[in-house]
DNA sequence: CCTACCGATCGGTAGG
DNA sequence: CCTACCGATCGGTAGG
């Protein structure tokens, strides 16, 4: 009984938290307010309360989830024995797939992060950095090898993340064949600019 | 004297309207506050109201000057007689130098574009629309041309915009240097992977 | 999960 | 350019 009741509230609040992701997304996270949530999900705003504590929790919940899913994909690409060059574009698949299939918390903890309350902000661009140095590194290793033109790994890490994490089209073409073109000339312009010729 | 008034007024507008940018940027449009840019300013919150009509007047004004900005070297560009891929260069040369020397207004007419209120809406994303379908159409041509890879234009252009837009560091490099370092090797990175081999 | 409600803050106005 | 202030809306709580 007691168990079957955690699991209900746990899977109302996955809703809750899935709701205000796409709420966040549309509006902006300062803009969307907990009566527009509230509405979304079906309850009145106080109610959402029995759910979650607060919401900034909300915003930790998406970032989070977010940071871990990535956090954990760099920790399989780094120990895996691929080259370079192969390493790369396996994380851009994966920003790439991440991008199609949570669109939403994806926008979000990119864009609305900044409204993360102190220990988690911190906490969030920590993690953001270490992200990024870990994949720069992966493109150093690649110049080294000569995979990999000479330029700048940070920056062509900044290109790479935002030029994926700035197309809007992505959720339009859940058509796995679009997201398979938009993929390939992705990977074509991106990695072909890379490639030692 | 009259003349001097309206100088001195609209001068003084234009200081509300950059501290404005900065403070949208920092912190959200939503989220920036009439007080909060009152304070930066140096005046009561109902002193602003002198010099400007509302909150999302500033958002206009703010996100129409970048787009003519843009609207103008467009022109400019397009009836040059460079190569595809020169007016491509010029263009990314032009995002880049906006992005260093007008950091704050580009950044917030980018993200948050969405706050503005509906008859501005609908006209800032037709120019958005426009200025991207005219970017990809030079791109078109270079394809055409064989002097660019068969690649998607629309795509390109996403790709290119949101790689330039997306780099925080611009407005810490004034430093002319380490801008030039950085516009070399975006141009590397971007360029290179768009030329035909 | 709802009704009722609170204190804080918001954009903006009146009047000088 | 300021003081004084308004109505609306916000996130969140009490109590059932």
């Amino acid at each position: 009984m007691a168990r079957i009741k955690i699991e209900k509230n746990s899977s109302r609040k996955e809703v809750i938290v899935s709701k205000a992701a796409a709420l966040f997304r549309e509006k902006g996270f300062k803009a969307a307010s907990m009566r527009d949530l509230a509405e979304s999900v079906g309850v009145e705003a106080a109610s959402l309360y029995n759910h979650i504590k607060s919401k900034t929790e909300l915003l930790h919940e998406i970032c989070f989830g977010v940071a871990n899913r990535f956090m954990h994909k760099m920790d399989e690409v780094e120990s895996g024995s691929n080259s370079a060059i192969e390493k790369v574009e396996q994380l851009i698949r994966f920003h790439i797939d991440e991008m199609v299939n949570h669109y939403e918390e994806v926008y979000v903890s990119d864009r609305e992060w900044k409204h993360l309350a102190d220990p988690y902000l911190s906490n969030f661009q920590t993690q953001r950095r270490m992200y990024r140095k870990r994949f720069a590194a992966i493109i150093e290793d690649g110049i080294r090898n000569k995979e990999i033109k000479k330029i700048d790994a940070p920056t062509a890490v900044l290109i790479l993340l935002h030029a994926i994490g700035g197309i809007e089209s992505w959720h339009r073409s859940t058509q796995k064949i679009n997201a398979s073109n938009l993929t390939d000339n992705m990977i074509t312009i991106l990695v072909g600019g890379l490639e030692l010729k």
